[in-house]
DNA sequence: TTGAAAGCGCTAACAA
DNA sequence: TTGTTAGCGCTTTCAA
């Protein structure tokens, strides 16, 4: 039923190599050809079958995106930046969510194996990435996001976590304040051990007292945040500024306070600045990550890639964040 | 270089055929031969080649979701309801944004139709939709999500608006409020209609009467709603309950009431109920759209079309909201 | 500059 | 129960 490169053929009078050759502006036809050509693909009203194409040139023009899940400001921040970019280059999205978990996580890249993508884009869900070698063996490229994972070798795009917490604490100490807490995401991911690192060293580089019981780890989930931020107005002495290591928790900690009424003169320091932060009460002091830049610059690397150009495996792409001081 | 039928149809010592129908699960194979065959399917890794199998038999189990923009939670609640209830049928998603102009939703629309996806689920970005009839030309089923569009008629899911406005406003008109302020979307989308009709049918069925300079109407952005919210803050009576058309102008109102330290008593009622609502200050009441819902009978409604069942084409499905009193 | 023919990897008649 | 064969729609040698 559909219109092929036959039926455009037959009424140009031509051969389908000939059409096929006008739609890839091969340069070798002759403009009347060309012209008699394109005449015939409009008044057909034909479109290239893309199914058809990829099994033949072993390309799909089509990238997967595989995130721990799909209504998440932060990741789709990154996947519009994967969109765009990979517009520019004509190819298309296809996004997966794990779920937050391995197994998923395997199948799903599984799937976008099957489906033929070019490369795929992860951000991990968990530390582990044994499974990811699966990608490996079907040749497909792949680059991760945001976070690094084990027993998995591949070009990853995140951001310098340990100096984007390390900046703000010293901007809160150079404020004055020395009773800093610590809210933190699960010490087995990359990006919280980096941030709490960098909580860490400013501390010890101006000589403030670590207090074990105004630091707290959570999950990176809203409802963790909210707990932790409860855990620590509970304290006999609360700390006077918190920093929190992204912004599920900085939601969850906001809401503590204000479905609590909190009076206690508290600021917050987070990770992270989405277009809601500034409705967040408490917040002074924001860690920007370029989230549109770190799925465009993914893309890029992934291109590389699947262009065959292997120069520096593995990239790891660290991105410099933004301090924003309201 | 990939594993292909042929290779294990070799190694097997059968037939490319008789792989193939392994593993499509075929009844007529022998046990024998089916364990052979899938001890060498595991012994080379094999891995079907989706883009071969979906030109063969012309289904690519691949669906279209089109939406104004990507990092915008309310879409993406949607997209995850589309997302699991597609992985349900075996189904993946590719993604695309039509940053809401018309082109580019007719760009992507063409480019979904190229890449023979054997369905589309659209949330328009405007009134229009007379571009949307080139998906037709492609025998492909779609369905609209959300909005409703002039000149292109399609199955669609959205919300009962009319209803939903109109239980909140009754509800803020019997806990004692008379001078009930709205801040509307563009109204030639037809949800900003639709939501309006409710407020100004409740007022009517109150014999409340309606104030032309308490009423304002934006674009549905964080932005408008910051700006509507000033000026009803700026009127020399202002209305003491606001009723606002969406989440993010809502998200705007606030921020403007946070922003300008506001002590005039004044309580939101707010369509949406998203993550964040809930610490969005002011706000007393939600509309609850079941936004996963709204995703998983769009998938639902395009199955059936996909399987060639137009029953009571074209159905209209409003889905009820619900009603959230803090 | 153009056409004929082969083939990408798979499935589905048809035959055996 | 299995194999042979043709062909999905496209691109790309090779030959003219």
């Amino acid at each position: 039923m559909p219109v092929t490169v036959k039926d455009v053929a037959k009424l140009a009078g031509v051969s389908a190599a000939t059409v096929s050759r006008v739609i890839n502006n091969d340069p070798r036809i002759s403009l009347k050809t060309r012209e008699k050509v394109i005449k015939c693909i409009e008044k057909l009203g034909y479109q290239t079958n893309d199914i058809a194409r990829s099994l033949k040139i072993s390309k799909t023009h089509t990238v997967g995106f595989l995130c721990p899940d799909i209504p998440n400001d932060f990741f789709m921040s990154i996947a519009k930046g994967v969109e765009d970019e990979l517009r520019k280059y004509g190819y298309s999205l296809i996004i997966c969510s794990s779920n937050g978990n391995i197994d998923e996580e395997l199948e799903r890249i599984k799937l976008l194996c099957s489906k033929c993508v070019d490369g795929i884009i992860i951000i991990p869900s968990t530390n582990k990435g044994e499974h990811f070698n699966f990608i490996n063996s079907m040749k497909i490229p792949a680059v991760l996001v945001d976070r690094l994972v084990e027993d998995f070798t591949a070009d990853a795009v995140l951001v310098d976590n340990v100096n984007g917490s390390y900046s703000a604490i010293e901007h809160i100490i150079n404020s004055g304040y020395k009773r800093i807490g610590f809210i933190g995401g699960d010490m087995r991911l990359t990006t919280a051990k980096e941030r709490y690192e960098g909580y860490i060293r400013a501390l010890k580089d101006y000589c403030i007292p670590i207090e074990e019981d105004i630091i707290k780890f959570g999950d990176f989930s809203i409802e963790s945040g909210y707990n932790l931020m409860g855990e620590l107005m509970a304290l006999k002495k609360c700390p006077d500024y918190v920093f929190i290591s992204n912004y599920f928790m900085h939601i969850g900690a906001t809401k503590y306070l204000v479905e609590n009424n909190n009076s206690y003169p508290i600021s917050i320091a987070s990770y992270d600045d989405m277009e809601l932060s500034s409705i967040l009460g408490f917040c002074k002091v924001l860690i920007r990550q370029p989230m549109t830049e770190i799925g465009s610059r993914a893309v890029k690397t992934l291109m590389l890639r699947i262009e065959d150009d292997s120069t520096g495996f593995p990239q790891i792409i660290r991105l410099k964040t933004q301090l924003i001081c309201k």
